[in-house]
DNA sequence: TATTTTAGATAGCAATACTATCAATAAATA
DNA sequence: TATTTATTGATAGTATTGCTATCTAAAATA
């Protein structure tokens, strides 16, 4: 028996819910492919309907337009990645211990979860580094934040900063802390493969650095020896 | 006597020099105040022509596309503010008082330079952080890089990431903490206007808690005591 | 079987992202 | 002063993007 993991996503984020059909399922599939191969910018309603088989109508039936499809594929993303979080920790009392595979769980490269037919989330783990703080970096961000467009990042934010919390109740920063160590997992990964000289990792180097990285930036800003 | 900076800017940025003519400075100045006004995504070379006074065959005479006007503005920023932390810590001989001030120059909000006539670094520096990773989170990031699009930024992190050595030699990650410092004390500002549960600062605080967010981050890292 | 939902096909339109051409004017230089 | 050169303005045009509308056929459901 296989378990189909089904995220709850936020219903002003598309028309037509995708996940219910064929078509919906497809387009989904293939704008992670198409996004990850061209970019965002390059990336087209046309374009992605052309590498499906149908029409960009048909793509508009589902999704208002590209950034509300991005903004879903984040949020899934994030989705994902809690339930993901939580399973891997719920086992898990040391906070300490917690929050170092919560670190790696978030800077660690991701493979493909059988788990999700339609999704491949190694691909859209690189589309969230890549392209990801485009979701929010507009003009309309007040708005779609309104639309609890971001309750997902926010609620991952939320967890780790009480993880953080429970490392140490003092501390005077878990939500900017937890923010920097989410957005540096990725950016760093971004930086180490394409503009390596930002970063002291080498390309050939795997993850496994960029979460040393962190972890010794967290535990030291908590003034816990995680050793 | 009032002395003029001027920024050296790569000449791949641009087709003709904005800063020799009339015309090419009224580019950029309007370019800043509508990028801002309208966002990155809505801005474009005619709304910024008809804002002008010009036609829009008349800024493609100056740039390429709007994405290298993007890379200039960030360029001319980063390197504003490479001149700026020179001329206020060259006179520190303390690497830990040094590092201090570079976390505040970073966080702290711009107010507008009289050096330089036409641009306003306020605004700019309003632009660099909502629109500022965009300049290199795209599809030819490596293209641009190797046309030294991105070396201001780079030179910038590599002097925060020397001084961070000078505090502790022996510390493993002086690029990834320093290029860490650069991005969150944007991202956390953007965060504190616009997404603030991301953070702990309120909207009504000034930059000063991101700047000791970021202080005791940056010295708890290097393990370091700065009181 | 009747009816609602879904998808494919086609058309069209305003805005965007450019490129090209030509004339007017101003500045630099012969 | 005459003349080349650089700069700008004006206009046109084209391919692509972003989006809406309509109509039909097929499939699912009542």
């Amino acid at each position: 028996m296989s378990l189909e993991i089904k995220i709850k996503m936020n219903e002003s984020l598309f028309l037509k819910n995708p996940e219910n059909s064929d078509l919906g399922k497809n387009i989904v599939q293939h704008a992670i492919q198409l996004i990850h191969l061209k970019g965002f910018e390059a990336f087209t309603f046309k374009k992605l309907a052309f590498s499906i088989g149908t029409t960009e109508a048909g793509i508009y039936r589902y999704f208002e337009n590209k950034h509300k499809l991005l903004v879903y594929l984040t949020s899934w993303y994030w989705g994902w990645l809690e339930f993901k979080i939580d399973y891997h920790t719920n086992n898990i009392s040391n906070p300490v211990v917690k929050l170092k595979k919560v670190i790696s769980l978030l800077a660690k490269t991701v493979e493909d979860d059988k788990n999700t037919s339609h999704i491949d989330e190694g691909i859209l783990h690189q589309i969230v580094i890549s392209e990801g703080s485009k979701s929010y970096l507009t003009k309309h961000v007040g708005k779609d934040n309104k639309q609890k467009f971001f309750k997902p990042y926010k609620d991952l934010c939320n967890i780790v900063g009480k993880i953080i919390l429970e490392c140490n109740k003092k501390y005077k920063y878990p939500k900017s802390l937890a923010s920097t160590i989410i957005e540096m997992a990725h950016l760093q990964n971004f930086f180490m493969n394409n503009l390596p000289s930002l970063t002291d990792f080498s390309k050939q180097k795997d993850e496994s650095e960029i979460v040393s990285f962190l972890t010794e930036m967290v535990f030291s800003s908590i003034h816990i020896n995680q050793k």
